[in-house]
DNA sequence: ATATGTGCAAATCTTTTGCAAATTC
DNA sequence: GAATTTGCAAAAGATTTGCACATAT
């Protein structure tokens, strides 16, 4: 879905056909249904944060919001990312610190994903698999664990880049 | 090892007995192998983080390595981890972020693990499973990925917790 | 009308950096 | 002795906050 990512096909069957791939329910929705008060901006971030080509981060949000709404603040935004995040409709990545400290963010997703951020060219490539599924389930069986939110990224060298040398 | 950490068992065989056993190579031998220059400092460093109950951030690291050496500063901390990180001798955690945005720090060990984080408690449980290892090999194979770093963490409520009412 | 959201500017928190002095091999 | 490491103090980067004003229901 994002221009980077490569999603996996399901490494074991007795699943839907289709359960690799990743959709991502309307925000919107979620915050009309969750009773949530909308106003201009919190519509304008949240239709950037659903429709967005690649994950973000604070800044580039601010960005870009700005541009549709010159007026809105670096306050705004990250209270609504708060927002979103405490509702559990948004996910905070690192992506690995690929580039300083920042987090990035992107809509929840109807299948928890692994991502994948190569150290060369950074890449970032999205896994689904049904073993995380599975390992999932095992956690929270086995702990009692009542799990919220997951986050699995893995850092190291893509295919394109080892190719080329290292 | 760490005061909090449950370590689950082996949820499949064909491993080693010993296999969920979580075990820290020494740092110091990593580092003399990789011809690191050791000063008394790092020295001092590494053998807190070596032998850390808990899981270090960096001021904490300060402050315990301050005691036994008050001349220390923070830049030294920060470069020394920095230095461990890139020789991938430690694993940089956010652990949910449950107090901030500082990251701990651990020596790596001999399996990759998952962290659970209770948001209620602030609880940390570690987790080993022949799962996770299958994961990681599912996706260096599938995506033709050299993996380098992988960090699984995940955040919730732990049974003590949901007992006492949510 | 009341509760909630927003802009602004300043503060906070964590981590990084330039440079002269000290230390290691 | 040459190269590397350290302390110091300042800077940088990301995120948060107090408060007066604006907006949503």
């Amino acid at each position: 879905m994002f221009p980077s990512a490569v999603v996996a096909k399901e490494s074991q069957l007795g699943r839907s056909e289709n359960d690799h791939v990743i959709t991502r329910p309307s925000l919107m929705k979620e915050l009309a249904a969750q009773g949530v008060r909308m106003t201009a901006q919190r519509r304008l971030l949240v239709e950037i944060i659903q429709n967005a080509r690649r994950h973000l981060d604070a800044a580039k949000l601010l960005e870009l919001a700005q541009k549709q709404e010159p007026e809105i603040d670096r306050a705004t935004v990250y209270r609504t990312l708060a927002l979103l995040k405490d509702r559990g409709l948004i996910d905070e990545l690192d992506l690995m610190h690929l580039e300083g400290e920042k987090h990035y963010y992107e809509a929840r997703t109807n299948r928890d994903h692994c991502h994948m951020a190569c150290f060369r060219c950074g890449a970032i490539m999205e896994f689904v698999s049904t073993l995380f599924e599975k390992l999932k389930r095992e956690m929270a069986k086995q702990s009692d664990f009542q799990i919220r939110v997951v986050r699995l990224e893995v850092g190291g060298y893509c295919q394109k880049c080892r190719k080329e040398g290292k």
